[in-house]
DNA sequence: CTCCATAAGAAACGGTACGTTTCTTATACG
DNA sequence: CGTATAAGAAACGTACCGTTTCTTATGGAG
């Protein structure tokens, strides 16, 4: 009668479960109980795999994002660039959610774990690195490097915005755009 | 013979009683009734003051900032007044804590409260205006306005860094002062 | 097709902290 | 001295934790 799902198919289950569980009740309201409940499961199956409600949660988010398209569209300019990849972190973050950000970040952190500050690292640089290429391409860079410390300075700033302020205004993506990101990486770069 | 604490003394003496938790324990293991114990008083008495372990706790460490200095000294440089905010700001979330400070976001937006947020830029604002002043008097910066929006650019990076990342080193600190700040806030300034 | 190692799932455990209620009793103030 | 006010003690049910035990479905090996 019951089917009983193993590895791969019920683990997909589980993260589709807690996915939802996520995007619907919050990070606060999921519960390692309501995970395997929604997944039609049982506790002990879900600490097999993962050994706090943290690292479940990183695993779901680090699948949702990867099931998503991870680079920005050619806008023509640097700015449009810029912006268009402000407001994209604006949307992932809004997405996951502020409070399963803050969360992840400060639970893992007890668990001695730096994995989700680097994949944020290994992420934020994607985003960035075509976007350069394209920018000094385009004349509107010199041929400088710009170096990984102020490649990431617009993406540090959306997510300061996003999770200490709990929003990113257009006004500010404007302000970091064309008075600090242009301006700094076109003197970086020797334009 | 039990000398019975009333209103200001007893208040004090909870808070007192809770930042030795925090400080001594962490985040995670302070819990309500933890601080009632270590305060040699009932948790009735913390809940009829503060409604969750967050405010009770945002509480404690606005107590503790204020009874701290505030402004930074003069270095007789821009660049010397920058680096040393910075690090002022590292040794301010290292005392806090990184798990608090995320911890206390988190949770204090899930009540709907923005008075952490507020704060931050608040004491922000307080640390950086001075030192604008003070370039601007020595010739450093031009004559024109630095927004908020970027005067409090080298404390959101700080900031990043100490929240997401989990460290800010003398390198970024560096990075943040040299090629970002100091020439952000000179072309804004029209210097 | 059968057997069997493997892992799923159900149930129950003790533990911690939550937030609240009830009641007694100390204390400050009029 | 009397009384309103708030402290403090104890106990409550609830939620979830993380773990253990045991049964049973399943898929792969032979």
């Amino acid at each position: 009668m019951s089917r009983r799902r193993r590895g791969a198919a019920l683990e997909e289950a589980i993260l589709e479960a807690a996915w939802e569980e996520l995007s619907t009740r919050g990070y606060a309201a999921t519960s390692i109980e309501s995970v395997a409940a929604r997944a039609a499961t049982s506790k002990p199956v879900l600490y097999r795999r993962w050994p706090t409600k943290a690292e479940l949660v990183l695993a779901t988010i680090v699948r949702e994002a990867s099931r998503r398209g991870a680079s920005a569209a050619d806008t023509g300019s640097l700015r449009g660039d810029l912006v268009a990849t402000m407001e994209r972190v604006r949307t992932a973050v809004g997405t996951v959610g502020r409070r399963t950000m803050l969360s992840l970040l400060s639970e893992l952190d007890d668990l001695g774990s730096d994995e989700l500050p680097g994949v944020l690292r290994a992420k934020g640089v994607a985003l960035v690195a075509p976007l350069v290429e394209r920018a000094r391409e385009r004349g509107e860079l010199g041929e400088g490097e710009v170096s990984p410390d102020l490649a990431t300075v617009p993406l540090d700033l959306a997510r300061h915005d996003l999770l200490v302020r709990g929003e990113l205004t257009d006004e500010r993506i404007a302000a970091f755009v064309d008075q600090v990101t242009v301006p700094v990486w076109r003197l970086a770069s020797g334009a």
